[in-house]
DNA sequence: CTCGGAACGC
DNA sequence: GCGTTCCGAG
């Protein structure tokens, strides 16, 4: 061990210093591909070397005209004193490099990872924090102080195996990202043992992204002026998510699962954050690259126009498809920024469990659309200043948080999606969706339209056959969601009656 | 090995 | 707030 505290990490270059203000980091990055190391040299005393707080920058979204992005995106790398690497980045940072998965890696089930050399994974995190005795005991400490935060939990009966919350992940990283309010995300969650398939309906996707900056561009997700109603004409602006961006292929498995894991399906991870891809965490979600090259995937022309329609994914329905949007184009006419397809990594759900979103009709999104945008339009009237420029779950309005059912008390971060405080993985299976009726309509509305239903767990279905799901499916005819209670407006009687059934159903 | 309390620093 | 350090207990 002691042999090891000052053994020469891989030296890095910063070859281009990212202490600089957001906006002359978001000028350079325009500007320049530099490529980023990320310097693991353990500081000694005064003289501290360290480019701790370099972790991944925000590359990705920051020369995007009009978005604007969160402060937290910028802290870490951007001024001194802000908030320092965490350690949970630092261990994805560790997951996502392959040279460290001797030490550390993805096993098992969803973001599982083991580490496999506590020691040394100590170290490192002892080396970009300065902490030179850094053990695998404060290490360990420190990562029990995620188990409150849910960020993390243990792997019972498996030494020095965790597994991360994506959801919480994702909105730590993300909190424009309005998990909380999405059916997607409140069936996504594997953490917990969720079993249900999250709601891939346009609408759903919409509600990930309930408030980003209106640009004046419009506020929906879903460009339908040029499209025709339906699944098919729902386009996902994704111009308005650069960071989500991949530009590139994206592995489906990591790489040290691509053999023997057949049970994990190859695409279960919402929004790019297949925590198997490389870089799947958020700031440089970018295909893997030979050592050394960080950042640089997302600046350059993509070189896969195709790669979206290549995946098997219930939301290449929902993007720009390869015909619509690149037929003819080398880049620059389909309203991306950049003149390229920005392009979304979005592992597809385990397949037949997609049923389920064919349930909700395009005509009756556009209407809930229509009908958010009356909600809207009342609740801000134009000249009021109550704007949609808010970011973050913090601005909600109590109405859009599922209808006020969502308070808990004791959650520790306006965040929360979900309880997960006894979340192990012994009993993963059925705490999910009790947090509310809300939650229980929601998951309802996805499972095929059988009220009371229960889907098994992701892990025990067969692992989708058909690279594209939603493709084997036959349509179903559409039928209106139910709603969180409060967010409706007064229901027929037959659907307060649904409702009513459905309440019963969960609590028996 | 794991857990969490407590004090503490930044 | 986010660890870091220490430590006793299971």
């Amino acid at each position: 061990m002691s042999t090891m505290l000052h053994q020469t990490q891989p030296q890095v270059a910063i070859q281009d210093h990212i202490h600089q203000t957001p906006d002359r980091y978001q000028t350079h990055m325009k500007h320049n591909l530099a490529i980023f190391h990320i310097d693991l040299r353990c500081c000694g005393g005064m003289d501290c070397n360290c480019v701790s707080d370099l972790l991944i920058p925000p590359v990705p979204a920051l020369w995007t005209p009009g978005i604007a992005f969160p402060d937290w995106a910028y802290k870490p790398e951007s001024s001194p004193g802000s908030r320092q690497i965490q350690l949970w980045h630092f261990i994805l940072e560790l997951l996502q490099k392959e040279e460290y998965n001797g030490i550390i890696a993805w096993q098992g089930e969803y973001g599982e990872f083991v580490i496999k050399d506590p020691d040394e994974v100590a170290r490192l995190w002892g080396a970009r924090k300065c902490k030179p005795h850094m053990n695998y005991d404060k290490l360990s400490r420190a990562l029990r102080y995620y188990y409150n935060k849910r960020i993390l939990h243990k792997t019972k009966g498996k030494r020095f195996t965790y597994k991360f919350n994506f959801s919480k992940v994702v909105l730590v990283n993300y909190p424009i990202l309005d998990m909380a309010n999405s059916p997607f995300f409140l069936a996504q969650n594997h953490f917990n043992g969720s079993t249900s398939t999250p709601d891939c309906s346009p609408e759903a996707i919409q509600s990930l992204f309930p408030r980003l900056p209106d640009s004046g561009r419009g506020t929906s997700l879903f460009d339908r002026t040029t499209a025709a109603p339906g699944p098919e004409g729902d386009k996902l602006r994704l111009d308005s998510f650069p960071f989500l961006s991949t530009g590139a292929p994206c592995y489906t498995k990591p790489p040290s699962l691509l053999g023997p894991y057949a049970r994990n399906p190859p695409f279960d991870y919402p929004w790019g954050f297949n925590p198997y891809l490389p870089g799947a965490f958020s700031l440089n979600n970018c295909p893997k690259l030979p050592p050394g090259s960080l950042y640089p995937s997302q600046f350059y022309p993509n070189p896969l126009q195709s790669s979206l329609s290549q995946l098997p994914h219930p939301f290449s329905s929902l993007l720009p498809t390869a015909e619509a949007g690149e037929r003819g184009t080398t880049g620059g006419t389909n309203g991306t920024a950049g003149g390229q397809p920005i392009r979304l990594c979005l592992p597809p759900y385990p397949g037949s469990l997609s049923l389920g979103r064919m349930d909700i009709g395009a005509s009756l999104l556009a209407e809930r659309e229509r009908e958010r945008e009356r909600e809207r339009a009342e609740a801000n009237p134009p000249g009021t200043g109550g704007g949609s420029l808010g970011l973050g779950a913090g601005l909600q309005s109590p109405s859009e948080r599922r209808g006020g059912l969502k308070q808990d008390p004791e959650s520790d971060s306006d965040l929360e999606i979900t309880d997960l405080s006894d979340c192990s993985s012994d009993n993963d299976n059925d705490h999910v969706f009790r947090k509310g009726p809300s939650l229980a309509s929601r998951s309802q509305i996805v499972l095929d339209g059988k009220k009371g239903s229960v889907l098994p767990p992701v892990s025990s279905l067969p692992p989708t056959v058909s690279p594209h799901p939603l493709k084997s499916l036959k349509p179903v005819s559409p039928r209106p969601p139910s709603r969180p209670l409060s967010l409706s407006p007064p229901l027929p009687p037959h659907e307060k009656h649904r409702e009513t059934e459905t309440l019963k159903m969960i609590h028996s």
